[in-house]
DNA sequence: TTTTTTAAATGGACCGGTGCAATTCACGCA
DNA sequence: TGCGTGAATTGCACCGGTCCATTTAAAAAA
């Protein structure tokens, strides 16, 4: 991935982790690790560190650093596929091949809300795009963002037919990796059922996103309406910091 | 909070964010923030990063440190409210009156997908406890817990009525401040309806979490389900690491 | 004036150290 | 046998430094 000396041990530890080599839970302490990968124990605590806010380990002090075995007997329900942006450019698809349907694509004036969000002034405009996703053919969800025109002047029907983020990437050379995300269910409108093929009971998962660029430009606001059953956040959460 | 020096920069660097202290949305470099709090640079980088982490700032090399502007005018639709657990413990109650009415409490066999997600052997046993959780005498949430019960032998009635975690810090000392979450959405069943008083098209959101205790050990699984209203779930989210 | 080059500013990675706090464990005493 | 007590283990906070990458700004050249 990185040629970072913490990433290295990180990379390195999953890797001894998943191997089940530490079979009694207990990871060797940070001062063995140090000599061990030959990186000092600022390094060590560092990729420590990361993969104890994934949840992959817990450290106790007095006592040593333990494996979360929640991990290793990942056949049950709980399965954390590390950190993303909600985002389904960046979906675990397993096998399924996703695709996009354009539903609307425009130019429109930015309104109040979007201003605010996007830090944009009165009279700017934005793209508004109305997209159908489907896995495997079957719809899942509806996406409405708004970009604005200033970032990507070109964009054009083509582009927002495939992947926004990585177009991005390459032409802006401007990730997107970060998000204000936020998760609530709504019942299903007439729109939503016809398009997601629900019955008239059936909810949609919301997701509402402002989306960054790496320098903290607000880059889109995006509003996603999920059939229910495809939408599952999981995270691993932890009050320390 | 604390006396530790990197949260007291934290602290100071958020109230001096909050009072709109820095008129250019730029914080001041590294090195001068190490002179002015007379911390070392270490430090200061570490206050940063929780704050980068939080969405508060942006840091670019090369250029500087930014407020992200979307923090101060949040009279938007977003409104971060720092990490929490998803458990209406620490709830953002907002002068509403919580409380809870005990719906079920009793000792069951662990199931097999709760021995693995506690830890626990074939033969063990958990308490099973469903409470219905109410503000302002609007219940919003049906929660199902199941404790080992070697881990708080002692529960009774009294207790589950009311904080199960503030009991538990106060006589394990041990607080519970991690947990897997994983976020969904579903259809409302007629107990939903009955005890959130929904109707027949309206859904619950769904959460299911397992909570651990400082030193890892799993401490509860939880199954909630509540009125689609009450469920929302923010959270900041950086793919870098 | 415009372009190129150079230097300064600024955050990032990493090191190797000090002292401390919580936990564990062995040893000695009762 | 059981219980302290103290030493060893182990992670935590913090320091202050080196060198580097990126960005911006100033200076020099065209």
């Amino acid at each position: 991935m990185a040629d970072l000396v913490y990433q290295q041990v990180i990379t390195d530890l999953n890797k001894r982790i998943m191997a089940n080599e530490f079979i009694d839970k207990k990871l060797p302490d940070e001062r063995s690790l140090s000599e061990q990968y030959h990186v000092s124990r600022s390094s060590i605590k560092r990729a420590l560190n990361v993969l104890a806010n994934q949840g992959l380990i817990f450290k106790k002090r007095g006592s040593g650093t333990f494996i979360n075995p929640l991990y290793l007997k990942n056949q049950s329900s709980f399965k954390y596929e590390g950190t993303n942006l909600g985002i389904t450019d960046s979906l675990n698809t397993e096998g399924a091949q996703p695709s996009i349907q354009l539903l609307d694509f425009q130019v429109i004036p930015a309104s109040q809300e979007l201003q605010q969000d996007l830090f944009l002034a009165p009279d700017e405009f934005v793209y508004e795009i109305k997209r159908l996703r489907l896995l495997d053919e079957q719809p899942f969800m509806i996406e409405t963002g708004y970009i604005p025109i200033k970032l990507v002047p070109e964009l054009n029907r083509q582009i927002v037919s495939g992947s926004i983020f990585s177009y991005v990437q390459k032409t802006l050379k401007a990730a997107v990796t970060k998000s204000f995300l936020s998760i609530s269910a709504d019942v299903s409108t007439a729109t939503d059922q016809k398009l997601l093929t629900l019955k008239a009971t059936e909810p949609v998962g919301v997701m509402g996103g402002i989306f960054f660029l790496d320098d903290g430009t607000p880059f889109e606001v995006s509003n996603m309406r999920l059939h229910y059953k495809y939408m599952k956040y999981t995270t691993f959460v932890s009050t320390e910091q």
